[in-house]
DNA sequence: CATACATTTGCAACAATGTATCAGTTGAGC
DNA sequence: GCTCAACTGATACATTGTTGCAAATGTATG
């Protein structure tokens, strides 16, 4: 599915940030962080329009955000082209030297059965350390 | 062990920061943020004292640190009272209303294999959602 | 106990990330 | 093409965290 039609497909408004937005996600496939995509897509949008695109993206179930550290947070496409679907999926690691963050797609994260009355709305792992390259 | 004594027995210099954010964390025995110090200890020390603190305790090995979010960090001793050691122990839950990080104790995090190379220092499994109150 | 030196602190300035408000623009449906 | 709700950009602000440097403090030594 191209950006229009999976906005469509959520019910969401298609604006020029939005769309830019995902075909940026599509075409990495990878997750992207803020200034990853501005380095990506330059003055397209406003910082604060930024923000509220990925709010509503999130909210309609097309993005999802992974905090990777306090000072990192990166999106990703729920549906992205070879199946990086993921959400409590698989593993995450965050160098802390090189700041690289790592989809640990083996390492699946178990299902958590929550005491009753609480409600999971998102569940990361998030393994932090050197990455092979940076542990030498 | 009191403060003085830990700061010691880990080769760090005894300072009033240092000795008040361990009382604290030892009087409370759940995980505090930045502010919840503040409101605690008033302006005993300044904010990059603070910050500059918190790094040294973690270096060695007396506290470590929880991103609940990317917005809430919040520290706990390694080495509580009533044995609440944990590092990749047990599961956080944050509630994304009533900003509550709480432990759960009953959830342990299963250890992950990690590739060759990579090298883990820490782990985190936040789920995030509503707790019990916020969820009605 | 006094001194000396390294460590730590407070202050000021800065950077990054995120939010609130509000006037002006844009887009989907008719 | 109109219309109106939804979205955007600009500005201002809040919070969290970092850096540089002079002044204060803590530990080790004599
Ligand atoms: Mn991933
Ligand atoms: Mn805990
Ligand atoms: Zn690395
Ligand atoms: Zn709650």
């Amino acid at each position: 599915m191209n950006p229009s039609e999976i906005l469509f497909h959520h019910q969401v408004k298609k604006t020029t940030p939005r769309v830019a937005i995902i075909q940026a996600l599509q075409q990495r496939c990878t997750p992207l962080s803020e200034g990853d995509l501005k380095d990506l897509l330059g003055d397209l949008y406003d910082r604060t329009t930024f923000y509220r695109s990925m709010q509503t993206l999130t909210d309609a179930g097309i993005i999802h955000r992974i905090v990777a550290d306090n000072v990192l947070v990166k999106y990703v496409l729920n549906d992205c082209e070879h199946g990086h679907h993921h959400q409590p999926d698989h593993v995450h690691f965050y160098c802390q030297q090189c700041k690289d963050l790592i989809c640990m797609e083996e390492l699946k994260v178990q299902a958590y059965q929550l005491p009753d009355g609480f409600k999971e709305q998102t569940c990361d792992v998030i393994i932090r350390g050197l990455c092979s390259n940076c542990n030498k």
